[in-house]
DNA sequence: GTCTATATTTCGATAGAC
DNA sequence: GTCTATCGAAATATAGAC
């Protein structure tokens, strides 16, 4: 224990995040990992063996987050609208106050592919029977037939996107921080706004 | 000219992008861009100065093109539903047809911000512009009050980010390269579909 | 556990012969 | 224009004293 009421590994994963949150692996720094932590160089690989490990704790740690609390909405036995309205509010708050992670896990991914195998055996993670689970209950509930892949991404992209192309809003239109904030927060009832508005379009068809 | 009738100067260039798209900046490496183009690694450093020159080629050919159909479509004399689906078309197929640029761009945008001031001057682009456009546009015709921010980063978030989320969907969902070449080609008209029932939705407030 | 010093590797860039 | 050889600057990683 020492600064902060952290132990010193502490204070490096806590630093690594910062650092390789916001610059991936390829642009991350093990000495700005050390001086955000204020440590040695030395220091953090004492605790993490070499910059590969430390990035994996750190990446497992994010993407658990998000998988975790993905599987808890759509597993639970809410009506399918509720359920979407959980899982839009609780993402777009979640990334609102996480704004970096969408970036750090795709360009994770996308550097790093195979990052995830182990990770999802071990989570017990089966995305096929999510998507298999959305599909049923909207076509009982909602008299619908709906492809629950494409339907999936369309929630995924609106909701993860804005985040991602934060550098694209701030340099090419311009807006300040607050202003990108405020849009975040808006997004909040405009994205479950406008997706339930498009089911209720699917919803039109075969009913008339 | 020479081998496949291009001058040395394109083949390396060609081979910029091809490194540049799959790795970003911080990812590529000098050498295998001269591999790739069939040269040694002096000859890259003599057509272009240096890195930063050359990736700065290869990225403002790749955002210009796709800034610069959007403006043609939006600054056109269609009417707004029009608008929409030949934008969607444009872009999903361009996209498909190359679908390593998204990441490329966002992620330069990402570790060089500033990338683009000059740029959109160059190309006299005014987002906030073809924004109001919309607005305007919608209103008249549609006669319905929209975001059109929100709108216009909807219909990038559904086009783009499946590309983006690509190592996802081929290592979490498990999908081929070919099942994941048939989900892109789907999208070309569930993602309009999708767009155009939302749009409906909100027309049937205001009207009854 | 923590530090200083240093080894090792990788990579962008240049010098100079042809 | 094109090549070989090499420099010099990071950046990761380790050795070893305290």
């Amino acid at each position: 224990m020492d600064k902060n009421n952290q132990t010193t590994e502490e204070r490096i994963l806590a630093a690594s995040k910062k650092v390789f949150h916001t610059r991936g692996f390829d642009g991350a720094r093990m000495q700005e990992i050390a001086n955000e932590a204020g440590v040695n160089k030395s220091l953090v690989h004492y605790y993490f063996r070499n910059k590969e490990s430390l990035f994996k704790s750190v990446f497992e740690d994010a993407f658990g987050q998000l998988l975790t609390k993905m599987n808890e909405v759509f597993f639970s036995d809410l009506p399918i609208i509720a359920k979407i309205e959980t899982f839009l509010h609780f993402y777009l708050d979640f990334l609102a106050m996480n704004s970096y992670l969408p970036w750090f896990i795709l360009n994770g991914l996308h550097e790093r592919p195979g990052q995830l195998k182990e990770l999802m055996d071990r989570m017990q993670m089966s995305p096929q029977r999510l998507i298999n689970r959305i599909h049923d209950q909207v076509k009982e509930e909602l008299n619908i037939e709906i492809d629950p892949l494409h339907f999936f991404i369309n929630m995924l992209s609106l909701s993860i996107f804005p985040f991602l192309a934060r550098p694209l809003i701030l340099s090419v239109l311009g807006y300040s921080p607050e202003m990108l904030g405020q849009f975040y927060e808006e997004r909040k009832t405009k994205v479950p706004e406008f997706i339930l508005n498009a089911l209720k379009g699917y919803e039109n068809y075969p009913s008339k």
